[in-house]
RNA sequence: GCGGGCGUGAUCUAGCUGGUUAGGAUGUGAGCCUUCCAAGCUCAAUGCCCGGGUUCGAAUCCCGGCGCCCGCACCA
């Protein structure tokens, strides 16, 4: 067995990881997580939260899985998301069908079949009157759409950031590889708005001098500090570069081995439509390889621009100047009594239409569309008058920075860099080193043995540590040393047991999980001194 | 999606050239024992992926489905 097959199968007999509808045969692409699997999921969301709303400040929404057929086809999930693909009858390669020579397949030239590879899962929204809808393939556009209350929210004032976690649905062609490759998976999206030419962030100072393992779009690979990759323009901008070493911090604070995390750019050809530049976190894996687990992308203006070219509806932000600015322009005035003699009722309409355009040059001709009808007027019809107008300021449209954790791979990666095997009396032992705070089972409590009261001083333990909200385990059953291999096996940080001294003194022993150390605490201070070490 | 390998209690596995009650180990539960690292004893529960076929008889052979793993393709 290797290492996956190890962890996988711990992962299932002890609670973290089940194949989901597994008595109906089970479902590619879909994992439960188990009792233990969640509270240790929950505790790598809520660290992702702690670097994100409370050190980054942004905000956390929750928006609908369901999403309309507007909402993609606008940013452009529709169309670049469901490809026609081909398949070759002849010689089983698949080809996107424009790449098809005349109908035949470019490498046998044998006949094709052809269908569609839809990545989304399609559904509708009501019973009756069905509109066609998708389950979200990403949770970031639920953030993009909501952005006009969201400015509000924020009172306008930039960058701001707004998080969202939650699940989102691809529907794979053939997922593999456990919760690796899921069609149901969680992801903690940023989404980080920003003034297009402003894209630097106030605490670079603070995370510069970060070496990061990088390999750059022409596979040049090197360590490096993430001031010099901007400052040699490797990395876009310092808001991209602050948000990469925001992920590792976060990646090594959940668990994820440092030497295992590298940071990959997208080549041009394998960037996703709607990014300019990015980035994957990516983490190394024995059976797998580099995998990437998150991405940090710039976005630039495109799901804004995109869904504001949808609707009509203004997702522009407005910068004020330090000093208002005097502008002089060129702008269009119609010459109403002549274009009401030639065009009657059209007449209003193409005023709004000749004022809404921008012009730099004296013309003499200018089109206008009214009504589906295009109309050329000439000179006779407008004037051309330069204006000083006073700018307060300018409206733009904001550009956004994506972090896009993939949770649940980073969920697996954490089993794998924290499985240890070692060897205790000639026998094969499993210890998890989770982080205290994203283990699932904070501490054991054990009585060393059944009788003379030490049981229901250990229950007591237990009921003190829970109202604490310390997630705590009473176990008496089978040998001490059982109950210990059973709690290293998923990872708990601290066992605490109750024995005859107890009585005595009242103190109790604490074991550390990685090193079998025991020292005395009070057993009025376990709970007090477990607390300390989770947070 | 194509090709290959595999599918036995929760886990790991023996059996798979067809033939008694499918064996073991780990784990689990109950009881005993136990003064700190998977000790021991007794008892117990849980299994041949699903469906069809061949056969007197199928965990075993054949077909289909599903699942898992690997390679190719896919992974915006």
């Amino acid at each position: 067995m290797d290492a996956y097959e190890k962890i996988m199968s711990l992962a299932k007999r002890r609670g973290f990881l089940y194949p989901s509808y597994e008595i109906y045969g089970g479902e590619a692409g879909f994992y439960d997580y188990g009792p233990l699997g969640i509270l240790m999921k929950n505790n790598i969301e809520n660290k992702w939260r702690e670097f994100y709303l409370l050190k980054e400040k942004f905000f956390e929404i929750s928006t609908p899985v369901i999403t309309p057929y507007d909402v993609l086809k606008a940013s452009g999930h529709v169309d670049e998301f469901i490809d026609e693909i081909a398949t070759c009858k002849k010689c089983g390669a698949s080809f996107k069908v424009e790449e098809l020579k005349e109908g035949k397949c470019p490498l046998c030239g044998g006949d094709v079949e052809k269908g569609k590879l839809n990545l989304m899962f399609e559904t509708y929204i009501g019973a009756k009157k069905k509109e066609q809808a998708f389950l979200r393939p990403e949770t970031a556009q639920g953030i993009f759409v909501d952005f006009p209350l969201l400015y509000e929210f924020f009172r306008k004032k930039m960058p701001f950031g707004v998080i969202q976690i939650g699940k989102g649905f691809r529907n794979e062609v053939s997922p593999r590889q456990g919760i690796i490759r899921l069609r149901e998976f969680s992801m903690a999206e940023a989404e980080i708005f920003f003034e297009p030419d402003n894209k630097k962030h106030e605490n670079f100072d603070m995370v510069k001098n970060e070496e990061m393992l990088l390999v750059t779009d022409n596979d040049e690979e090197l360590k490096i500090s993430i001031e010099k990759a901007v400052e040699k323009g490797m990395i876009g901008n310092e808001a991209l570069a602050y948000y990469m070493a925001i992920t590792k911090n976060f990646l090594t604070s959940v668990g994820i081995d440092e030497k295992k995390i590298r940071f990959r750019q997208h080549k041009k050809d394998e960037l996703a439509h709607y990014a300019n530049e990015c980035w994957d976190a990516e983490i190394y894996s024995e059976r797998f390889g580099w995998v990437e687990c998150v991405g940090i992308a710039d976005r630039a203006a495109h799901d804004l621009e995109a869904h504001m070219n949808a609707t009509g509806v203004d997702m522009r932000a407005f910068k004020k100047y330090d000093e208002p600015i005097k502008v002089k322009k060129k702008i269009i005035k119609a010459k109403m009594d002549a274009l009401g003699k030639t065009f009657k009722q059209k007449a209003k309409k193409i005023r709004e239409e000749l004022e809404k355009m921008k012009i730099n040059d004296e013309v003499e001709k200018i089109k206008v569309t009214v009504d589906g009808e295009e109309i050329e007027l000439d000179r006779e019809f407008f004037t051309i008058e330069e204006v000083e107008e006073t700018e307060t300021g300018k409206k733009f449209i904001p550009h956004v920075i994506e972090p896009s954790y993939g949770i649940d791979r980073i969920f697996y990666f954490i089993l794998e860099h924290n499985y240890k095997e070692t060897e205790k009396e000639g026998e094969n032992y499993v210890l998890l080193t989770l982080p205290p705070e994203i283990a699932p089972v904070k501490a054991g409590v054990f009585p060393l043995v059944n009788k003379d009261g030490l049981p229901e001083i250990a229950r007591e333990i237990e009921e003190e540590l829970r109202k604490n909200g310390i997630m705590a385990i009473y176990d008496d059953r089978g040998s001490i040393g059982r109950r210990y291999a059973r709690m290293d096996e998923i990872g708990t940080p601290f066992c605490i047991t109750v024995d005859y001294q107890t009585k005595e003194d009242g103190t109790v022993t604490i074991r550390y999980r990685d090193t079998t150390e025991q020292i005395r605490v009070d057993k009025k201070k376990v709970a007090e001194w477990i607390k300390e070490r989770i947070v």
